[in-house]
DNA sequence: ACCCACCCCTGGGCGC
DNA sequence: TGCGCCCAGGGGTGGG
């Protein structure tokens, strides 16, 4: 899916749905969904099978589920994955991954991926921080990120606003959406240059990225089709609250200019043409 | 240490 | 109907 919302919405459902339950079968459906599991699926299916399940984690958009033996179940949704908490008598969805049975008797885990970007690995010793998401810095709304840091940090950089705000290893959690809904709501093209960016500037750009993500949050995320959706199924209602991204040719909400799409590093942005005119020299 | 182009997939929507 | 494009909330990798 998803970015840093949807994934949050997708945690709690594991922390609802899973947390406290024993793992009593694991079925790999399609291998390329454990792919990043070097050992092989065979491996996977041993570490996990007998296993409780003692938290849901997650940091920017990778998620993992902390297990009694110290390691974790670490899974990224790509473009079009999904974790399904569902009734064990509930047909098989077309993209079925991967499923979970538990000794309970009771909801399936099921992992369901169309585009099989996403994928699940068991990190060894990872219950705390797995090794493979340790890479990544924190997400804004983790009590420890550090803001100034981040301002400093990104003002180093010598490239575009959206393109520092897309790294993951700069500060996690934002993709497409919210950082073309952050910079719109900051009045900042996102070919700015990140050097130009005054401090005061940083810092409030950081501030409505992370209003962004919580008033998206508050809504369930951002659903514009059933990909979408929370382990329950349900989609996010965020969409209506969108005031850049896919809304091409549609009046800005604060000045009534049509939105613009332009194509950037292989992908859509929208901006307003008068809140954030292109800078001299884009980056 | 950065930054960028390219690759990995499936399916929906569109024009022809 | 069918085909060929284009498009889509992702990241990892290898080159410069």
């Amino acid at each position: 899916m998803p970015e840093l919302p949807e994934v949050e919405v997708v945690r709690r459902g594991l922390e609802r749905g899973v947390v406290g339950r024993v793992v009593e079968r694991v079925e790999v459906a399609h291998p390329r969904a454990v792919r990043r599991h070097a050992a092989g699926a065979a491996d996977f299916r041993a570490l996990l099978e007998g296993r409780a399940v003692l938290r849901a984690d997650r940091r920017g958009k990778y998620l993992w589920l902390a297990l009694d033996s110290g390691d974790a179940l670490t899974g990224h949704l790509g473009m079009s994955g999904q974790l399904l908490v569902v009734p064990p008598d509930k047909p098989d969805e077309t993209h079925l991954r991967i499923r979970f049975a538990f000794a309970d008797g009771g909801r399936e885990l099921r992992f369901v991926d169309q585009r099989t970007f996403g994928g699940l690995a068991v990190v060894a010793g990872g219950a705390e921080l797995p090794s493979t998401v340790a890479h990544i810095a924190r997400d804004p709304l983790d009590p420890e990120f550090d803001d100034e840091l981040f301002v400093t940090r990104l003002r180093a950089r010598r490239t575009g606003v959206k393109r520092a705000l897309l790294d993951q290893t700069l500060v996690s959690g934002i993709g497409n959406i919210y950082a073309d809904e952050a910079l719109w709501r900051a009045r900042l093209h996102g070919g700015r240059a990140t050097e130009v960016v005054t401090r005061p500037r940083a810092r409030e750009l950081l501030a409505h990225v992370r209003a962004v993500l919580e008033e998206s949050l508050a809504q369930g995320g951002t659903s514009f089709d059933a990909l979408y959706v929370s382990t329950e199924g349900v989609s996010g209602l965020f969409e209506r609250s969108l005031n850049a991204y896919g809304r091409q040719d549609e009046p800005c909400a604060r000045c009534g200019t049509p939105v613009r799409r332009e194509v950037f590093m292989n992908r859509s942005s929208f901006s307003c043409p008068r809140c954030q005119p292109r800078p001299r020299y884009p980056r």
